[in-house]
DNA sequence: GTGAAAGCGCTAACAA
DNA sequence: TTGTTAGCGCTTTCAC
């Protein structure tokens, strides 16, 4: 347990630089010194360490992530994408979940901060309550977000363009014949939310369609499920499509609907939004739209590597475009023939 | 960017031990001191460099994890109970995906080694490939493996008693009337493809019910639907019911019968296993054995704390039994009354 | 091209 | 109780 590289430098006979130098290979030695230090290091199995490197160059290699749970499989998708691109570069990734608590979030910061991770990947459990303490976090290291984000725009953002999504969402309803749209979606305490809401009303508004009072909850299948007894509740006014914030809502309100005896997509058509893991699963197939995760892990890796927390620059916005993918829980439009579009993407 | 304890010092007009000292609270200094010096970190902004602490305390406080793949919600599910175990006391997770590929696995064992994690806990691939890297890997930290396992015990485990579960499972499908049953899994190069599949084999033979070839393909969607195919294929030979190995084989397997006109659970009961997030979405709700995530992630973060490098002793394995979760995609026990039972945990 | 030595930030002997 | 100092393992000047 713990050979260092003063001992490989004694097995090779030479001094500790040299065989630094022959182990990084990043400076010249001769061949001989090279060959007997890789010998050397091989014999005695040694195995740099990372600690000391870090102290050493002020850079861990480490990136730290947090979101609000692993349980959603949005946010573990994305997790695994982040993972994915890191890997890329050698650099490891340091998760933690907040809990959707913003006390939580603020006490990870903290520690992930005091390892000196090399950058700060999260996403914001609360559009307000989360701010001192990315704010804080972000004069330290570089950071951006990633899905949700806090309010005021002082931090980098890369995330899916909510106003296309609705409109794709809303417009292939609405080329499906309907008049009158619900959007179902949670609370407005983070910016997804929020943004999508706004999104859903202006496409409304653009698409000519009658935009009936929002249902709002939670992000779950409960909600979903709850909704759509709701909506049987008072039947005169049932709309003919409901566009949902994320997947696991849609899939409770189809269920509650059927139950309910609403055939879908024949009397209504319902969209979701994500398209990660459930969107399939799910009997008959959820037409939804897809967020491209990605894309935005990609994006988001980019941009940490540009962000330079000694000059700061005004915060980027990167919002990128997602395609809807036309399954069946939603009426084709009225020429007909819209039909099932295979995932590209197993569920590994 | 850096204010060390030196400046924490300086600022409050004593040495860097009296600063340590005060910070840490481990040892005794004058109120006065303390006082100072709490006031000087504060004014300063400062936060201990948990790299330093690592190097010179020879502990990182950090836990490295690595499973097959993040994607897959059961791994998922264990991750998040076992972060949670973790933070109970102050640790975090260095998280790997070793995308289901032993030289990926190996490479990232090596890393986290290099990152000096205080402990490992692994979901290993591959029941041979593995071997090697798991073993080299348990001889220089602790290590347990969870779910998953390397063939030959050399190394500690804890999963889930598949012999229980399966004998629960095929007991299950007995009892409501079932007189042959197939076993739909995956191919056997990981430990729970193979012990789930010899559970199902012991018990059906303890059960007395007829056991057809086992179908092994993958853990997914897809390769249940495959399997619902392959069984519509010669319909004369149909079992009466199909357990299968993971809840996403199951649920592709329901809606490829469905579509071939097999009414489940009347005309065949369908049995799942994992019970983490697709059960419940699924239409209907699948009858499947619950793995006891939380109770195993508790269970390897405690033996984690027990295993000494040093003085190795017999390998442990715990296997913990877990529990049926009658749905309504199996007939009801000839009695009659079989009913549903709601999840206790919400999907996040 | 190679070696000696400093120093990253911290804590724990060891002295005073 | 407090301060001085060594040293965790590494890389990189700085001389040679």
């Amino acid at each position: 347990m713990g050979v260092t590289i003063h001992d490989v430098a004694r097995a090779a006979g030479v001094s500790v630089a040299s065989a630094s130098r022959a182990l990084s290979g990043r400076r010249k030695v001769t061949p001989e010194i090279a060959e007997r230090v890789s010998r050397a290091a091989a014999e005695l199995g040694y195995q740099p360490n990372a600690v000391a490197k870090a102290l050493r160059d002020r850079t861990t290699g480490t990136i730290g992530m947090i979101v609000p749970g692993i349980g959603n499989p949005f946010f573990t998708t994305i997790v695994e994408a982040v993972e994915h691109q890191l890997q890329e570069t050698g650099r490891d990734l340091l998760l933690c979940a907040s809990q959707y608590r913003p006390d939580v979030e603020a006490r990870r910061l903290e520690t992930l901060l005091a390892r000196r991770v090399d950058g700060l990947i999260i996403s914001p459990c609360d559009i307000e309550a989360s701010v001192p303490a990315v704010l804080n976090a972000a004069r330290r290291v570089p950071l951006v977000q990633v899905d949700r984000h806090i309010e005021g725009g002082g931090a980098d953002w890369v995330g899916v363009d909510d106003d296309s999504a609705l409109a794709q969402a809303v417009g292939h309803v609405a080329a499906g014949g309907a008049r009158t749209v619900t959007f179902v979606g949670s609370r407005l305490m983070n910016s997804s939310a929020r943004s999508r809401l706004s999104g859903f009303e202006r496409a409304a508004a653009r698409a000519g369609v009658n935009a009936t009072a929002p249902l709002l909850g939670e992000f779950t299948l409960e909600w979903g499920i709850e909704a759509g007894r709701l909506l049987l509740l008072d039947g005169e006014t049932m709309p003919d499509a409901v566009v949902c914030g994320n997947d696991e809502i849609a899939v409770g309100l189809v269920r509650a609907l059927r139950a309910g005896g609403v055939r879908v997509p024949d009397d209504m058509s319902v969209v979701g939004f994500d398209d990660v893991g459930h969107a399939t699963m799910c009997d008959p197939p959820l037409t939804t739209v897809r967020q491209p995760v990605e894309e935005m892990a990609a994006e988001a890796v980019r941009l940490l590597g540009q962000v330079r927390v000694s000059d700061p620059r005004p915060a980027q916005r990167i919002a990128i475009a997602p395609r809807l993918v036309v399954r069946e829980t939603s009426r084709p439009v009225a020429a007909g023939g819209a039909n099932g579009t295979e995932m590209g993407r197993g569920t590994a």
